[in-house]
RNA sequence: GGAGAAAUGGCAGAGUGGUCGAAUGCGGCGGUCUUGAAAACCGUUAGGUGUAACAGCCUCGGGGGUUCGAAUCCCUCUUUCUCCGCCA
């Protein structure tokens, strides 16, 4: 969330800002601004009468040691009338508090100066294209949910039975896939500096609400409502809180971390559309990285978690596209975000297989996860920054469609050490 | 799942109603000494909020209560440990 002090401080510059993101601020920040003024004069007096309070409780104590027994009464009295008073002050504050976050909390991030003004996908802008697509032969041209039935390698009717539609059972050589992918994602990963970590798959709500699901993105995540807690829609959830309530130090950054999960989306209001196949499920495999970011450096920080996603699908030999998210397409938290784009040659579709974000300081306010420098006695909001690196559904669904062959699919050269086949037939 | 014990600063650990946001030790930081280091000695060292800077306020696992006053008493939740049961 972004912070009271910007509002108060710099007010028309965020209503400007966030009419990129298409989200029309002003009622509610002038109407954050009232309350916040209001709240501070109420909590002043409160702090007036505690104040006074703790000074009429000390003097009782010295009465009753001196023996005054009589003065320490007649001071008691005095406190009643200051008891109601900050009892009620303090109903007020609370009230006024809670008013005041459930606004601050509908406000989202401030876009970059470099996002575009659009209102969806197509306003998206393609920064970089690489790789090459393939052409295929006529009778090499199947898509991915067709190649999976004939090398019987992903079974999409299994999952149904199982649990449902969107739970895919991976088999043979598909099941193989899945782990040499994740073995190299991570491995990538971990070359580049992160360090792995292998996180638990619940969270609770405090975690839900520090990296911006809850309470607005409830519908999305499964929710084990015994216990409350929430599967993950993304490694990003548990990895980032990982530093909730945590005070670093500057020295410690760049902090990486890099973490596979599945992840579990329920994907509401999404229904009938590229849904096919691996397209969009509910269960999926992803390897995440995480880094924690000294504010001045968190765009350079960006840059590099770009580069490294675009190394992965480069290596991967899939065509790719780089997308700068326009203003309307861009999530409620972030303030830059680059989507990769791998071409399915079957679907004759870009797919996105990855986004790399930097929320900048908004996650870290609602983590409270601040960072001192060296000498400093104030602390200061870090930047976080997360991107898919990579998540595999997609991926397997191009691979699959673009290295067709009447030999079979070749997997690409970099796989090979963790596959241990070089062709799935 | 049952029974019991516990949760205090970076860590260890005192504190069971009154100038306690908290002894002491270790660690950290600064200094003296030293060619340098170690040792020794001296000083300093929780977080948040707030302020121009002070002050003030909040925080002893979380929330609530009793009291003029709570780290200390009561209720509740969470977590950890020990024993029993079950179990990959």
């Amino acid at each position: 969330m972004l912070t009271i002090k910007l509002l108060r401080e710099d007010k028309e510059r965020v209503i400007q800002k966030l009419k990129i993101k298409n989200f029309d601020a002003e009622t509610i920040i002038n109407k954050i601004i009232e309350i916040d003024e209001a709240k501070r004069t109420v909590q002043n007096k409160l702090e007036q009468s505690l104040s006074e309070l703790n000074n009429i409780s000390k003097q009782v104590g010295i009465l009753f040691k001196d023996g005054k027994v009589e003065e320490a009464n007649k001071a008691k009295e005095k406190t009643v009338e200051l008891k109601n008073e900050t009892k009620d002050l303090n109903s007020e504050l609370n009230k006024l508090d809670s008013d005041l976050n459930n606004l601050i909390v509908q406000l989202p991030n401030l876009p970059n100066e470099l996002v575009p003004i659009g209102k969806g996908a197509e306003d998206n802008e393609i920064i970089k294209t690489g790789g090459k697509i393939p052409e295929l032969l006529e009778s090499n041209s199947l898509p991915h949910w067709d190649l999976a039935k004939k090398y019987d390698i992903i079974d999409f009717e299994l999952g149904n039975k199982i649990t449902g539609a969107g739970f895919p059972v991976y088999k043979g050589k598909g099941a193989k896939l899945q782990r040499a992918l994740i073995s190299y994602f991570l491995d990538r990963a971990i070359e580049n500096g992160y360090d792995e970590v292998m996180p638990p798959l619940l969270v609770n709500e405090a975690s839900g609400f520090g990296t911006g699901q809850l309470p607005d993105k409830e519908g999305q995540m499964y929710h084990a409502g015994i216990d409350n807690f929430y599967l993950i829609p993304t490694a990003e959830v548990p990895v980032t809180n990982i530093f909730r309530d945590e005070i670093v130090q500057a020295e410690d950054f760049p902090i990486k971390k890099t973490a596979y999960t599945p992840c579990f989306r329920r994907e509401a209001g999404s229904y009938g559309k590229d849904v096919r196949g691996l397209n969009r499920l509910h269960q999926f495999d992803k390897v995440e990285i995480v880094h924690i970011s000294h504010p001045e450096v968190s765009y350079k920080a960006l840059d590099e978690m770009v580069n490294h996603v675009e190394n992965l699908v480069k290596e991967l030999e899939l065509p790719y596209r780089i997308l700068r998210l326009c203003g309307g397409d861009m999530s409620f938290t972030s303030a830059l975000t680059y989507d990769f784009e791998v071409f399915s040659a079957a679907q004759k579709k870009w797919l996105e297989v990855s986004s790399v974000s930097n929320f900048e300081e908004f996650q870290a306010n609602r983590l409270k996860l601040r960072f001192k420098e060296k000498g400093d006695k104030k602390t200061k909001l870090a930047h976080t920054l997360n991107g898919s690196a990579l998540a595999l559904p997609r991926i397997v669904a191009a691979l699959l469609e673009n290295n067709q062959t009447p030999d079979g699919i070749k997997i690409p050269k970099i796989l090979v050490p963790y596959t241990g086949f070089e062709y799935i037939n």
